[in-house]
DNA sequence: ACAAAAGTGTTATCAGTACACCCATGC
DNA sequence: GCATGGGTGTACTGATAACACTTTTGT
C-alpha cells in the first residue's frame, strides 16, 4: 500500500540546466530504445522526458521531487509545476504505442508537468543509469510522446517567469558576474539585450550584492562577483499593478 | 464505453463573474447539502465548485467546458487551466468525508482546476438545478474540500493574468465606458487606480474603439462606449521582453 | 605589447504619477 | 436648476533605449 502506483497519472519534469561555459539553455532528456526481439530491428530509439506515476500516498510536488531525484541526485532545486496534459491522444504515436504496450503503461494516463531550473554542472552523467543527456533547448532530437509540446510550453512558462520573478538565479552559481547574467537572460528570451543598460539596472538593485571576490582562473581580466539575495529581495518585494495590455 | 468515467481525476471550475451593476467580482458557487437518514440532522450544508470526473475520451478542456456548459448552459467563454491538485488528504475534512460516502466519489482524486471568466447576467439562477449562487470573491461562504485553496490560486492567477493580457474585457460586456474598464480593475486587483491617468491610457489604445453610441437608460449623463477589437490587438502585439524584477 | 573581456556616461524619449475642476445630461 | 457622474490638462519624475571607447588583467 505504501509505494502503491497511480497508474493513470503521472507526472513529467522538464528539467533546464544552465551551462554557464556554453551559454547555453539545455533541457535533459532521457533515451528510450527498443529493439525487435531478434534484435535485428530499432523499434524506437528516441528521447523523452524524465516521469514517473504518482503514488497513492504522495502529493503532485513530491511525486516531482522524487522523479528529479532519481534521476539526478539532486533535491531543493527551484520546481514549478505548470501545466496538466490529458489528451486521449497524447500517447498514441507509432513508436509511443510500442513503448507502452512493451513497459505496461496505461494509455489513458494524463501527467502533470513541472520544470526544474539548475545548472547542468550539478548533474553528473556518469553513471548514466538512464542514459541521460543535455539538449540545447533550440536543438532538440527527435522527442517520443507529447514531450515536445510539453517542453515547448515550459519554455514559454519559463521566459514569462523569469521576466517578473528573479528566477534566473537558479540557473547560476552562488557567485557570478554581471555578464553571466546577462548572458542567461539573453539565452533564456533568445534575444539581445544591451550589456551597458543591463548592467545598471542590475547593479542598482539592492539584493544583487558585489562581494569582495573576483573570479579566479581566468585568463583575462577577473571580473567583479556577485551574489543574489534573496532575503533582501522578499524584504523589498512590492507588487507591482502595472497594467501592461 | 464513450461515457466511462475515469474516477480519479476531476476537473474542478471555478466560474467568475463580474456584476457591472454593484461592481463586484463574483464566484458562482453550488451547495452541498446532506441530512441524516431522519432528517433531524445537518450533516453538510456548505458549498463547493462545480466538477466533473474526466471521461476517457475527453481532452481537460472539453471536460471544463462540459462542467460549464451543465452549470450556466454557456459555451465559448474564456477559460484557463491553471493547477492541478493531488495532495493525498484535499478531500479529507470531516463534511467532505460524509459527502464522499454519500456519493460513492473515489477519495484519491486529483482535479485540474480552471477558471473561466464571464458576466454574472449571462448566467440564468433560475432553474436552479444545482442551487448555484454568486458570492462576492471578498465574502465567501463556507467551503468544502480543498475549494478555497483552488479559488484562492485562481483568483492570484486571475490578478496576474489581468495585468499582462486584456482578459478584463471577457468579464464586460461588448459594449462598455471607460469607466466600467476602471471599476472592474479596481475590482479584480482590489487597488485604487487615478481616473484620469487610467482614461487616457485606455482611450490611447488603438485596439480600444469608440462608438457612435452612448449609454441608454441612464439617469444621468450617458457615457460614450467602446469596443476592444482583439483582431487589432493581436495584430499590434509584440512582446515586451521587460525585466522586472 | 597584445589580446580579450570588463567596465563605464550621456542624452533623448517615453510612460507613469499626482492632482482638482468644469461640463453635459436627465430629472 | 440641480444633482450626478462624465470628462478633461499639466507638470514632474523615473526608467528605458541608443550608442563607442577606455581600462584592466593575464599571458
Amino acid at each position: 500500500m505504501k509505494f502503491e502506483k497511480i497508474t493513470n497519472i503521472s507526472v513529467d519534469c522538464v528539467v533546464f540546466g544552465y551551462d554557464t561555459i556554453s551559454k547555453s539553455l539545455n533541457v535533459l532528456l532521457m533515451k528510450r530504445y527498443l529493439e525487435s526481439d531478434k534484435g535485428s530491428d530499432i523499434l524506437v530509439n528516441d528521447h523523452v522526458l524524465t516521469g514517473y506515476h504518482m503514488h497513492k500516498n504522495e502529493t503532485l510536488d513530491d511525486t516531482a521531487t522524487r522523479v528529479l531525484k532519481e534521476l539526478t541526485g539532486l533535491t531543493n532545486q527551484y520546481k514549478k509545476q505548470f501545466k496538466a496534459f490529458g489528451d486521449p491522444n497524447r500517447l498514441s504515436g507509432e513508436k509511443d504505442l510500442i513503448w507502452i504496450k512493451h513497459e505496461g503503461f496505461n494509455l489513458r494516463t494524463i501527467t502533470v508537468a513541472y520544470y526544474f531550473l539548475l545548472k547542468t554542472e550539478d548533474v553528473d552523467l556518469k553513471n548514466n543509469k538512464y542514459q541521460k543527456q543535455w539538449f540545447p533547448i533550440n536543438n532538440l532530437p527527435e522527442i517520443g510522446f507529447d514531450h515536445e509540446k510539453i517542453i515547448f510550453e515550459a519554455y514559454e512558462d519559463l521566459k514569462i517567469k523569469c521576466l517578473a520573478e528573479p528566477v534566473i538565479f537558479e540557473l547560476l552559481p552562488d557567485k557570478f558576474t554581471i555578464n553571466e547574467v546577462h548572458e542567461v537572460y539573453q539565452s533564456v528570451l533568445d534575444i539581445n539585450i544591451d550589456n551597458r543598460n543591463f548592467r545598471r539596472k542590475l547593479i542598482n538593485k539592492k539584493y544583487i550584492i558585489p562581494l569582495d571576490e573576483k573570479q579566479v582562473g581566468v585568463s583575462k581580466k577577473p571580473a567583479q562577483l556577485y551574489m543574489f539575495s534573496k532575503d533582501i529581495y522578499k524584504k523589498m518585494f512590492q507588487k507591482n499593478y502595472l497594467i501592461n495590455i
